[in-house]
DNA sequence: TGACATATATCGAGCATCTATATATAATGC
DNA sequence: GCATTATATATAGATGCTCGATATATGTCA
């Protein structure tokens, strides 16, 4: 994950909703997708990956289906369900209520409108 | 943390720093403080800091002494070494890029001059 | 045919946080 | 005077998420 060593846990389960938000997608195209458009900030890994896949769909978030592309091998796509929609909203705004309060933080050494 | 659960760790020890890089600070305050400046998005736990900040000692990041205020009790304040404020750097500027990244993630379903 | 990239999967280790628990003193309430 | 609450620090055990290692199988390239 390069953050040093270990990603900040929590993370992953919201970027690969996300991924699937826009577009189905199967899980050796999710890494190579998160790596590419993240600069490597994000090289996560299969062992990784794919738990968190094969939970959120035990949870609904998720729905899977193998297909075969041209003569390629097979591979196991996911689709976001609505109850994932909700999920990655959800995700999405913790996200954005934990990034403003770190950044509050880490921005000033002064009050804010502390009491 | 009230991150639904959770945390996202890896933060607390940097939001323990920066605390410590506006003046010296004892535990109990520290807590009180990242509840308050948070609005609650951090509400430390008491087991979660000690054991944080006998770790930063350890690795030379702070040093403590036990100090007396006034008719007060005992209290254990922390001082951020030399060592302690280039550790913060450090993981103030793995905060920026990690955030910067999510966002880039998060924001967009289009291609970042994806290739 | 041997190496490498693609593709999925699982298990054990490591680390950070939480919960629970323990201790001790000061302040407050009854 | 005594119990409760807030202050203050500390540790042990449970949980959860990610990593590293490992396994398997196919397609591609030399």
């Amino acid at each position: 994950m390069a953050m040093d060593k270990s990603l900040w846990p929590g993370s992953a389960a919201v970027l690969v909703l996300k991924l699937l938000e826009e577009r189905d997608m199967y899980g050796y195209e999710m890494i190579e997708t998160l790596a590419r458009r993240s600069d490597h900030t994000f090289d996560l890994k299969a062992g990784t990956l794919y738990p968190i896949l094969h939970g959120l769909e035990r949870e609904g978030a998720l729905t899977s289906c193998e297909r075969r592309a041209d003569t390629d091998r097979t591979r196991k796509y996911y689709h976001l369900t609505e109850k994932g929609r909700k999920l990655l909203e959800e995700k999405q705004r913790e996200w954005t209520v934990y990034a403003e309060a770190v950044n509050r933080i880490l921005r000033g050494g002064v009050s804010y409108g502390a009491v």
